[in-house]
DNA sequence: ACATATAAGATCAAAGAAAGTCAAAGATAA
DNA sequence: TTATCTTTGACTTTCTTTGATCTTATATGT
């Protein structure tokens, strides 16, 4: 078993009554004896949208990594499109899959509203042209996973 | 549970009856053994009007600092956020501001969950960072713009 | 009334405490 | 033996805590 396997244990462990944990990196770093950084590794390999997980932190004195999973069991369909849109997604598939997934009741029309808001071609103006369907991808996979939660 | 926190909580515990407190500014910190000026830190950080208070005070005997939660209606209140915005919008700021309209029960839990999804940094971690603050502030825009419709 | 003392709060910069990033080096699997 | 995955470490950014110094209001003695 590597150490990033046994992190991940730990994580998931942690993870395993609320859906919800909150990890000191530099703690955990150190009661495994390895590389603050190592934590990071694990969670951006292993605790990703993709993987049904939420990420947050914070830094500076009482900082913390926030990790949350997703519900998978009424949303596996939103787990589905998450794992399918890949690195870039553009305005026209977004749409459709946005009022797919309202077409079968898994999105409310006002979530519905807000997501296609946050994806519009208007929100993302400011982007450059060759980046804005990885934008996309991006902010639509973390909203379908909020709504999920 | 760092020392902001709980400064913080003391204060939005003794806001709570009538939504404005008066605070003796050396007295609190020497009841809880810290600095005069961690009190301004707490406060210029989570107590802005961003936050939805206004804050007000006065020096020599008898000064105070006050807080008062803003309290207008809605359609006001999303016109102003909306108008106060600018071209660009940090996290922190742009966390206060959701954080705020929910309290004021002007976003719902559910849409307040979509938008902070949207606008965190996962989101945007492929903007370039000099562009971020501005990308998030127009998807900012365009789902409050969204909610009032 | 005026000058001085005292009692607040404000400001700002430095130090400290987390977490994030990125690239290079090492291992492992195809 | 090459591509991918893991480990490590140096450096960066963000948030918090502390302390010294400044400003403003009130109180007091002459």
């Amino acid at each position: 078993m590597n150490l990033s396997n046994m992190i991940a244990n730990i994580i998931l462990d942690m993870l395993n009554d609320s859906g919800q944990t909150d990890i000191q990196r530099n703690e955990l770093a150190e009661r495994l004896g390895c590389v603050p950084s190592q934590i990071n590794y694990v969670i951006s390999s292993r605790f990703t949208p993709e993987h049904g997980y939420i990420v947050e932190s914070r830094r500076g004195g009482g900082g913390y990594i926030r990790i949350t999973r997703a519900q998978n069991d009424s949303s596996s369909i939103l787990m589905h499109v998450v794992n399918n849109i890949g690195n870039e997604i553009d305005d026209r598939t977004c749409r459709a899959h946005i009022h797919n997934l309202t077409y079968q009741n898994i999105l409310h029309a006002q979530a519905a509203k807000f997501i296609l808001a946050a994806v519009s071609e208007n929100s993302l103006k400011q982007v450059e042209p060759e980046k804005k369907d990885i934008v996309r991808a991006s902010i639509f996979k973390q909203m379908i996973l909020a709504a999920s939660i």
